[in-house]
DNA sequence: AGATATCTATCTATTGATAGATAGATAAAG
DNA sequence: CTTTATCTATCTATCAATAGATAGATATCT
């Protein structure tokens, strides 16, 4: 587990939330100078190219979005409840203008470097794999359908996040994103629960 | 109906296919020059800037889309078919690696003109608007279930193909894309049919 | 002649990146 | 303990390349 600095980490924060809202190759080093008050090669000496800094920004949001599932596996008993509390994540980060990390790495993943490419997929194959695991819990917890497909609701579940995200942003509706996902886990579940 | 020229057409052509595969802000008017062959002050005489050739790429790509739904409804006589043409189509440029135009320009919104951004916006709706009149016609037409609601229907559809196609992108897996979304159809669907 | 289309040549600003200096902390040697 | 050496983190100054954009010459067609 990489460990940084202070000045790292706030040039890895702003980084982030660069890219999260204009993306990649919309920023520059000399925003990032200005918004931490360092120069431009002092970025370079924590991290020597552009691409090397996406994908440090990268690693530690998988790292943390990893953790941020388990925690919530541990923390809340409802499968229901688990999905609906990822839902409402992703959903106030929308509402910052914030697109998801992964999904805005994925439109400039032509700019990015050989290994950040394979951390995007496994950011993928990890967030679906842990959504099926929790539908398949909440199947056998009498939350969900049993004729769900645990596997094939999972890659809907993110694949409409992203791209729920996506439309949000450009709709400006603070209600499209919620109102997009949360009927979808309702239709998953055995007892159409609250809403 | 704006009309253009030899040059103009394949100005529009090339910077189309950049900006779907690329992005935006990761192609330059170099890059087009060395394309099409014609110099960068060329480019210039067409579009003024390069927020303006990206409003007229996407003006492009608006009225053909539209133009192409149109056409579909027409031609095809089941909503169901009309909704996997679709999705073939979308799956086609997702195999070629090329985004939605409409996907890749929500990503690099903050970098367009204001002008461009209302037609993000507009293009999303009359999608959506055509998807739920499509799946409304196929309620009344016995292909559908009753208990679908066309318009959250529509807005999941088009949700799910703009982020099935980013994580298509990244996955590289050919079948990723269609295993996703046909799926989506087939439950709306009365009578399970085909796949 | 005028309009349309393209080129040459160039501008200014910005890009990511590098070289080398410097101050301060830390460690090693005597 | 002090001195010497090394390392860490930052700066100043600058580079070559590229960005989008412009002015004005030139050719072609009506």
């Amino acid at each position: 587990m990489t460990t940084w600095n202070a000045t790292a980490s706030k040039l890895l924060d702003s980084a982030e939330t660069l890219i999260r809202t204009k993306g990649y190759n919309a920023f520059s080093f000399r925003d990032l100078q200005r918004e931490v008050g360092v120069k431009t090669s002092t970025i370079h000496y924590y991290f020597a190219t552009k691409p090397d800094l996406a994908a440090a920004v990268f690693e530690r949001f998988f790292q943390e979005h990893r953790l941020g599932l388990d925690q919530l596996t541990m923390a809340v008993p409802r499968a229901y409840d688990r999905l609906e509390k990822v839902v409402h994540f992703f959903g106030h980060n929308a509402g910052l203008g914030r697109f998801c990390l992964g999904g805005m790495l994925s439109s400039d993943r032509e700019s990015l470097d050989e290994a950040t490419r394979g951390a995007l997929v496994r950011f993928f194959a990890h967030f679906e794999s842990w959504v099926s695991t929790t539908i398949a819990y909440g199947k056998s917890n009498g939350e969900f359908k049993d004729s769900l497909d645990p596997d094939q609701a999972a890659r809907t579940f993110v694949a409409l996040l992203e791209g729920g995200m996506l439309i949000h942003r450009v709709k400006g509706d603070s209600h499209y994103f919620s109102d997009l996902i949360l009927p979808f886990i309702d239709q998953m579940a055995l007892i159409p629960s609250k809403i």
